[in-house]
DNA sequence: ATGGACAATGTTTTT
DNA sequence: CATTGTCCAT
């Protein structure tokens, strides 16, 4: 098979370059995952590369198997010993090898975004931090961030009195994990990029092995990412990375789009390949995609040719609120079908936020029509998913106390606060883990440490430390699938759940789904099965398998395709979010989120909104998206209703104010607008989330930093405007 | 220690 | 509004 056949001419050139830096900049649509593997397959054939010196990263699991599954397709059985992985995993590979030159050993477990948040409330409550004060999430996203940096609690840049607690926290937080043998997601790739920075020999090993090193998405690596890679093309050279800056929409989570430009810097006589023949959309809807992508500043300007030609305009509407707005798009999509024109698997439904997912479900539930969901509450994050994997992970790893504390009330077993922490603190003082306490206590009198517990509180931690021990020995010789099934006997768990009310029914199927995924791993025993389940993804997650509409993020939707695509929700503060409105860089994050939604409809886009949608429980007016008048109107159907901010502008304000005959002028005009940034004597600084007319007076909900959402009468506050 | 009732509190996106 | 936390009676 003739690696080159049915190549473009750039694609061609963009699978032959392999020697140095190459930067294939690569638009949607543009063959990008068939460059890839065919590159990797053109260095193994041609090239004559064992593929054990070659080293690709994806970011979801999904296109690592999808490129698995094509190159070897590609080359046969010839690919033994090809590094194929996403980012995490194969960091994880990494540590685990190396993990003689690190502070924890190679069965480390792996934290997920829950435990993280568990981690800092841990540190917060053993600093004696108040939590109001520095909410878990925001002091982890802190230390996220500076972990994607690379920085080191010590590193951690201190501007205010705020930044010198958060690092002590994070110093706390760093301190429990390592003494938990865990690493969190950004650990993963913190401590694989300082071991190869600070380690010699082992950078030397990985760089003088990986003679190629291919990555997919590179716009949306972070710091510690571009490091990484920098260390082990350090002997080769060859890193080959493809990207569209364009398409990065990762940015809270540390992606820095300007890696590309680092890159192109950092290696000036880096080959640059740009694919802009698209085979995925019609030209209408590619025209529509750079219109809303142009007004973006620091991007390269990028042609978007449809080799398909034209089709059919955009279709735009707008509904009343945001039920008839889901109504409609079940109508359509009903319709559509009923007539033959599409099957129900060619439709997707994307939106900004995953709440907005519960009316589209509802709509489906009620049209009677099947449809799958992305993401959202997302089978992992189940709290009994989380119950019987925390287990799991306390028989494999005793010195992972949050999955302890998790578990070791769950059902409840007069192990509550007080137990708890007096466990914790002996532990502390025998210098020992919670997890080796409770099996000491497993002997019951017999252990020395019985009688330093108060009363009778050491005897339903011997009773469940005598639980522990037993899967403990058990370990060494059963599979997971065994194991798990054991514990779940012991525990009671489908008694707990209670499998006689709906909710406990569809909890235990959860497990019995779980059951299901360990009985996988039958051969590749618990870490494997461990380590999979914290690293796997919400794209990972949607399966090809069945002919219905899909309801996803647009975030989720990257590197997907459909027929049909919905947008919806396309409002000011909905998309772009309101969250966004303040800085600049991040309303250029959510064009770019809308571009991604836009350059994932191959035949069929429908751009919808609503005039009211509801949010904190009251329906509120909204307005058109910016975005919106962005698109030429010759690409739609159906026009863009003008924003009411344009139609104020158009009527004189004297008409808007009347005199309330207390000789006060009352407000008729709102004065201020969702995103506006406020100061209040009393509590600081806020930002508006909105404002309406209601008696003659305006009322505006403020989120303040400090003290969080409050609502107020415009004419009684004393409010300064800081920033429209 | 537990469980239920009420209050407060908060909504972006997720490897 | 819907989830999560807090208080209080057992």
């Amino acid at each position: 098979m003739d690696l080159l056949a049915g190549l473009n001419p750039q694609q061609r050139q963009a699978v032959t370059s392999w020697e140095g830096p190459v930067l294939v900049l690569a638009g949607p649509g543009s063959g990008k995952t068939r460059v890839l593997t065919h590159s990797i397959a053109y260095r193994i054939r041609q090239l004559g590369a064992r593929p054990y010196s070659l080293l690709a990263v994806t970011f979801t699991n999904k296109a690592a198997r999808e490129m698995e599954t094509r190159v070897a397709g590609l080359l046969g059985e010839q690919i033994q010993g090809l590094t194929l992985g996403t980012f995490h995993g194969v960091c994880v590979r990494l540590l685990r090898r190396e993990a003689e030159h690190l502070p924890f050993d190679s069965n480390f477990v792996i934290f997920d975004a829950d435990d993280q948040e568990r981690l800092v409330k841990q540190a917060l409550r053993d600093l004696d931090i108040d939590e109001k004060l520095y909410r878990p999430g925001s002091v982890h996203g802190a230390i996220s961030r500076a972990k994607n940096e690379l920085l080191l609690p010590e590193d951690f840049p201190i501007l205010s009195y705020r930044d010198e607690v958060v690092r002590r926290i994070y110093e706390k937080y760093q301190d429990l994990l390592i003494r938990s043998n865990g690493l969190d997601f950004d650990d993963l790739l913190l401590w694989t990029a300082t071991l190869l920075d600070q380690v010699p020999a082992v950078r030397e090993k990985y760089a003088r092995r990986y003679e190629h090193i291919l990555v997919d998405e590179f716009q949306d690596t972070n710091m510690a990412q571009y490091q990484l890679l920098r260390h082990l093309s350090s002997y080769h050279g060859n890193l080959y990375v493809v990207g569209d800056v364009d398409q990065s929409i990762y940015r809270w989570r540390g992606a820095d789009y300007r890696n590309v430009r680092r890159f192109e810097s950092d290696f000036p006589k880096v080959e640059v390949v740009l694919l802009e023949e698209n085979y995925r959309s019609t030209q209408e809807i590619l025209d529509a995609a750079m219109a809303v992508i142009t007004p973006n500043r620091n991007r390269r300007h990028k042609e978007l040719r449809a080799v398909r030609g034209t089709g059919q305009k955009l279709q735009f509407y707008e509904a009343y609120d945001d039920r008839s707005e889901a109504a409609y798009v079940v109508d359509r999509i009903s319709t559509l079908v009923a007539m033959g024109r599409a099957d129900p698997g060619d439709f997707a439904v994307m939106y900004r936020t995953n709440a907005q997912s519960r009316l589209l479900e509802e709509a489906f539930l009620h049209a009677g029509l099947p449809y799958k969901l992305v993401g959202a509450q997302r089978f992992y994050g189940r709290r009994e998913v989380k119950d019987v994997v925390g287990y799991l992970r306390l028989v494999y790893n005793p010195a992972d106390e949050i999955s302890l504390l998790r578990v070791v009330n769950v059902p409840p077993r007069r192990i509550g606060q007080k137990t708890q922490a007096a466990l914790r603190q002996q532990a502390e003082r025998a210098r020992m883990s919670a997890g080796a306490m409770l099996l000491e206590l497993s002997r019951g009198e017999d252990s020395p440490f019985f009688e330093m517990f108060k009363g009778r509180t050491a005897a339903p931690l011997a009773v469940f430390g005598q639980l522990y021990a037993g899967w403990r020995r058990a370990l060494p010789e059963l599979t997971p699938l065994k194991l798990m099934d054991r514990i779940l006997d012991d525990i009671g768990y489908e008694t707990y759940l209670d499998t006689s009310s709906d909710e406990g029914l569809s909890r235990w199927e959860n497990v019995l789904e779980l059951r299901r995924l360990a009985s996988e791993y039958e051969d590749r025993g618990l870490m494997a099965f461990l380590e999979d389940v914290a690293l796997i993804s919400d794209q990972d997650t949607l399966d090809e398998a069945g002919s219905v509409p899909t309801l996803l993020t647009l975030h989720a939707a990257k590197g997907l395709e459909f027929p049909v695509v919905f947008i919806v929700g396309l409002e000011d503060g909905t998309l772009p979010h309101i969250r966004s409105f303040d800085d600049p860089e991040a309303m250029e994050e959510e064009r770019r989120l809308l571009y991604v939604g836009v350059t994932r409809a191959k035949d069929a886009l429908y751009l919808v909104n609503a005039q009211n949608r509801t949010a904190f429980g009251y329906a509120e007016p909204t307005e058109p998206s910016r975005f919106l008048g962005d698109i030429p109107d010759d690409l739609l159907n159906g026009s863009v209703r003008l924003r009411r901010r344009d139609l104020l502008s158009r009527e004189s304000a004297a008409q808007l104010r009347w005199d309330d005959g207390n000789g006060t002028a009352a407000a008729a005009t709102r004065k201020y607008a969702a995103g506006m940034k406020v100061r209040h004597e009393v509590w600081g600084d806020g930002m508006v989330l909105n404002s309406r007319l209601q008696d003659g007076d305006e009322t505006i909900d403020i989120f303040f930093e400090q003290v969080g959402l409050k609502r107020l009468a415009a004419s009684l506050a004393r409010l300064d405007i800081m920033e429209r």
